[in-house]
DNA sequence: CCTGGCACTCGACTGTAGCGAGTGCCAGTC
DNA sequence: GACTGGCACTCGCTACAGTCGAGTGCCAGG
């Protein structure tokens, strides 16, 4: 599998001419288009190898060439440079942040400017609970026999959850409570509470013990097994963009797709520290989303971690726009999360 | 305008076959399928008329009649009976609300389960904090001038907003600025809040007037002006279902006008007391949805109603079943924070 | 007022033909 | 040995003509 740089040069015209007209392309129109300093014939035995390699193929006998997954894969992987950003997407960037006022906000301004820039669908994770520390654990009587409970993580995240006791808690206890549970718990990551919940059990007062059994339940229950992620999604209609070749025609896999956390989750959440991550077609296992790609990333305030947000689109997609506006818009978020 | 008993059951007939079949539906076809006891020559003077009148109207000069929005109209108003739930749907129903946990539990099964029976897009607005009243407000210090504002309303629903103030605020202020806010707000309306939350920055004491003025700031700017209202949509893929024939062929514009939380807001939120409000094709405002129809209906506990649910979908759908659905899942989740 | 009959319309489908973009291959050239 | 120009071939696309049939409007008669 001789491919040398004249052939790879196909490749990579091949890949940003389709890209960009959204029609296979043929040996003519990538000689006058490109400098290629060949002839189209030239350029066909190229494309005979390529095809051969199973880096393109031919949609009809008579038609152009279209990238393959493979070929996607090969361009992504070895030639193409991240595209630097342009003033204006620069700037766009800087100006969604000025004014966001909590978490929710940044998030959700996060996914549709993303949404925006790379013109695709974006996901954006809020902060994982599970890399998240606890800062504080509010507890509120909303009955004589139940409490609101509701947990602030240091990523700004605020979950609640309605709480049913085994019977009526007078107010002292609930203080009690709370003022136990805060002790044990605050500073610790949400991953490592199980056994510290289990102790505050094993450590209650016999008066207080079946209320904290309760509390701890929930709290484990609610806050590490259930909710536990939560994702944001905007620009569902750039699916739409450039009709209906992409996609087979059908939107209806993807959009179904896009329903399910937790495919979304799988998609965007299992980032390995700090690198792009690029799901090219069948590459992602999801059935559903075999033409589209995935351009996704981990963001967090520092180096450290703490979510996934990405772009979803077309294989058709351009992959080193995307990746440099993927990664420039979590560095952002990170910063900003820095900053609280 | 002589539309006789006949006339008007050809037109149900029409939109029935139409609804069914997604076919332009003609005068033979409509004889040999319901007992009219015509002959089609006659059902074709009949036609005619309903044509004229601009309840229908014919795609080609030699294809059936298709419904018009206002042939729709007429239909819902007059022609149509609420069609009973099924035992199926009845039980579907009554599965989904076991074991729903908190607030945002209830709305994420409900949009889903709207979307599944309705087999359309579902909508539901969580309940308005215009609406709700405040069971509780809870300042947690997150830094030595950062203040967590966390407001639980009776509906369920809690809001947090983080809080910069002026300067470094010491515990004994907080435990005061918590202990006045609350005796001030709760159990007040939302809506009635502002002059409340003035007088409160006035009859502060001056060491906390400064504090004071901030956090006021932030509980009308937060609480009433902005998140305010919420959302949550499902079933988007629905609107692939029947092709590309419903909406003109371009899911386009749908899905924008769905990205919009102001639009979906103004379809389902301005609900008038407990009525199903039908929003057929151009009835409603936005160009976007000039294909779409839209049934919503409010939900509260009792017969207060506190947010507005419902689906959305293409002109040409089952309004008497889509319109029994909401109303029953508005009746039922009703019933469930009633219980709360 | 309803009905059967009839002429008419027009979209959907089929088959044919020509066009042209694009290919593969081959013989010739540097 | 690599590249190139030339050439025959493939095949999707478009245009056009012809047929079919569902559906209509109208009219005369019951």
């Amino acid at each position: 599998m001789g491919l040398d740089d004249r052939k790879l040069a196909v490749l990579r015209a091949i890949v940003e001419d389709y890209v960009a007209t959204q029609e296979p392309v043929g040996s003519k129109a990538l000689v006058e288009r490109h400098q290629l300093g060949v002839s189209p014939a030239t350029v066909r035995n190229d494309m005979a190898v390529l095809e051969e390699e199973g880096y393109i193929r031919q949609p009809h006998t008579s038609a152009g060439r279209v990238p393959t997954d493979r070929g996607y894969r090969l361009f992504v992987d070895r030639l193409s440079r991240v595209k630097p950003l342009s003033p204006a997407e620069r700037r766009a960037i800087e100006r969604f942040l000025v004014g966001a006022v909590d978490l929710d906000d940044v998030v959700h301004r996060t996914v549709r400017l993303l949404a925006q820039l790379t013109r695709q669908v974006a996901v954006v994770q809020y902060p994982s609970l599970a890399r998240s520390k606890v800062r504080h654990l509010e507890l509120v009587p909303i009955s004589t026999t139940r409490l609101m409970v509701v947990m602030i993580a240091d990523t700004g995240r605020v979950e609640q959850r309605l709480v049913e006791m085994p019977g009526p808690i007078p107010t002292e206890d609930v203080t009690d409570l709370r003022r136990l549970v805060n002790e044990k718990l605050v500073g610790s990551r949400l991953s490592e509470t199980p056994p510290l919940v289990q102790a505050l059990v094993d450590e209650s007062t016999p008066r207080l013990r079946p209320a904290m059994a309760t509390l701890s339940t929930v709290l484990l229950e609610t806050l590490v097994e259930r909710h536990e992620e939560r994702i944001a999604l905007a620009g569902q209609a750039n699916l739409t963009r450039g009709g209906l070749l992409d996609f087979q025609g059908s939107l209806r896999p993807i959009l179904e797709a896009l329903e399910e956390e937790v495919v979304l989750l799988k998609l965007i959440g299992e980032t390995e520290p700090s690198t792009t991550r690029v799901l090219i077609g069948d590459e992602n296992e999801f059935d559903n989303l075999r033409a589209a790609s995935v351009v996704s990333t981990g963001y967090g305030p520092g180096s450290t971690i703490v979510g996934g947000l990405g772009v979803l689109g077309p294989t058709r997609m351009d992959y080193p726009g995307n990746i440099a506006m993927v990664r420039a818009v979590a560095r952002y978020v990170g910063e900003l999360l820095a900053q609280n």
